[in-house]
DNA sequence: CGCAAGTATCTCGACGTCAAGACACTTCAC
DNA sequence: GTGAAGTGTCTTGACGTCGAGATACTTGCG
C-alpha cells in the first residue's frame, strides 16, 4: 500500500531529480508517523482526563519504582523537554495532587518529586489503555517484523541516546 | 548497541510484569527519534535561516511543481497542522516575502498560495542540507536495511495516511 | 578556609499551536 | 431558482513550550 512519503518522494523525484532523496524514505516517516501518533494518544488519553504531557511525566515516575520520585533533571533527560517547561508541568500536576515536591535531604539546591497515590493509580490506567491502543496500530506488523523493526529503529536512536545530544 | 528505549522497557517490565508492553519497543521509539530528529532539523535550518515550520511549507509548495501554489486546505493535509496555524503561517510567510496569497480564480471562497522566486529558492537550499545531514544519521544502516525499515514504517503509516485520520 | 566555577532549579517574556466557531461562498436536491 | 447543507478559510483566546537569565547551593582548587 502507498502512503503520502510515497507521493512525496516521487514528487522530489520529478521535481529535483540531480537530488539524492531517499533518507526522506525513513526519516520523513519517522517524522509523520510520530505526528499521527501523537493525535492517537491524545484521544486515548482523554478516556482517563489526562494529556500527554502529564502522561510522559507521571509514568517516569512510576517506572522509577517506589518510592515513585526522581528530581527534575532526571526528569528532564526521560522526557527531552527544557527545564523550564518541566518546572511549569510539576506545579501544574501538583496543584492537582498527582504529584508533590519534597526537598532533597541530600542536595539542598534540589528537589524530588515523588508521585502521590492517585497520581500512581492514574499512570497504571492510562498505560494499559495506551499499550492497548499501540497493539492495534500494530498489528499490520507480524511478531517477526516488529522485532526487525525494533531493532532496526534502536540503531538509530542508540546515538542520540547515549552521545549526550 | 542499548538505547533509552531498552532501558525503559526493561523499567516496566520490573514494575509492571503483569503487562505486555512489546508495543513500546516500536512506538516508543518512533516517538524518541522524532523528537530528536526534530532537533537536529531545526540545526541544520538555522544555517538557511528558515524554522523547520517554514520548511515544512515552502516545500509542499516546491514539490508541487510549477507554478508553485497550492490552497491552505491542501497545505493542511500536507503538514498535519490545524487551519488556524495554516493561516498564521501563510502569514507570516507572506510578510518575509517567501509566498504570496492569491485568489483563487475558480473558488471565491478560496486562495492560492505562491511560493517566490525567493521562497523557492530557500526551500533548495534548505532541502540540500537537510539530505546531508539525513545522510549522515542514516549512515548506522546498510543501505538493504534502510530499504527495509522503509518499508516497515510504510505499512504503519499507510492506515493513517489513506484511512482520514 | 575562601573563592571561582559548576550545578540544579525556577522565572519570565515571546512564540507557535490548537480547538471552536464565524463567515463567505458553493453545491445539490427539490 | 431557492433553501439547506457542505466546504474553505480566517479569527480568537487559551495553552504549553522554549531560551535566556536569575538564584541558591555545592564542589574543588589553592
Amino acid at each position: 500500500m502507498e502512503d503520502e512519503v510515497d507521493r512525496l518522494v516521487a514528487a522530489w523525484r520529478r521535481e529535483r531529480p540531480d537530488l539524492d532523496v531517499e533518507p526522506l524514505e525513513v526519516l520523513s516517516r519517522v517524522s509523520r508517523l510520530a505526528r499521527h501518533l501523537d493525535r492517537a494518544r491524545r484521544i486515548a488519553f482523554a478516556e482517563h482526563a489526562l494529556e500527554p504531557w502529564e502522561f510522559d511525566v507521571l509514568t517516569s515516575l512510576r517506572r522509577a519504582g517506589a518510592p515513585y520520585q526522581l528530581s527534575p533533571g532526571q526528569l528532564l533527560t526521560q522526557t527531552l523537554v527544557t527545564s523550564g517547561t518541566m518546572t511549569n508541568r510539576i506545579d501544574r500536576l501538583a496543584k492537582k495532587g498527582l504529584v508533590e515536591r519534597l526537598p532533597d535531604p541530600s542536595d539542598r539546591r534540589g528537589v524530588l518529586v515523588r508521585l502521590t497515590g492517585e497520581g500512581r493509580d492514574r499512570a497504571d490506567q492510562a498505560l494499559a489503555g495506551l499499550l492497548d491502543q499501540e497493539r492495534a496500530i500494530l498489528a499490520e506488523l507480524s511478531r517477526a517484523q516488529r522485532g526487525e523493526l525494533a531493532a532496526l529503529l534502536r540503531q538509530l536512536t542508540a546515538p542520540f541516546d547515549n552521545i549526550p545530544g
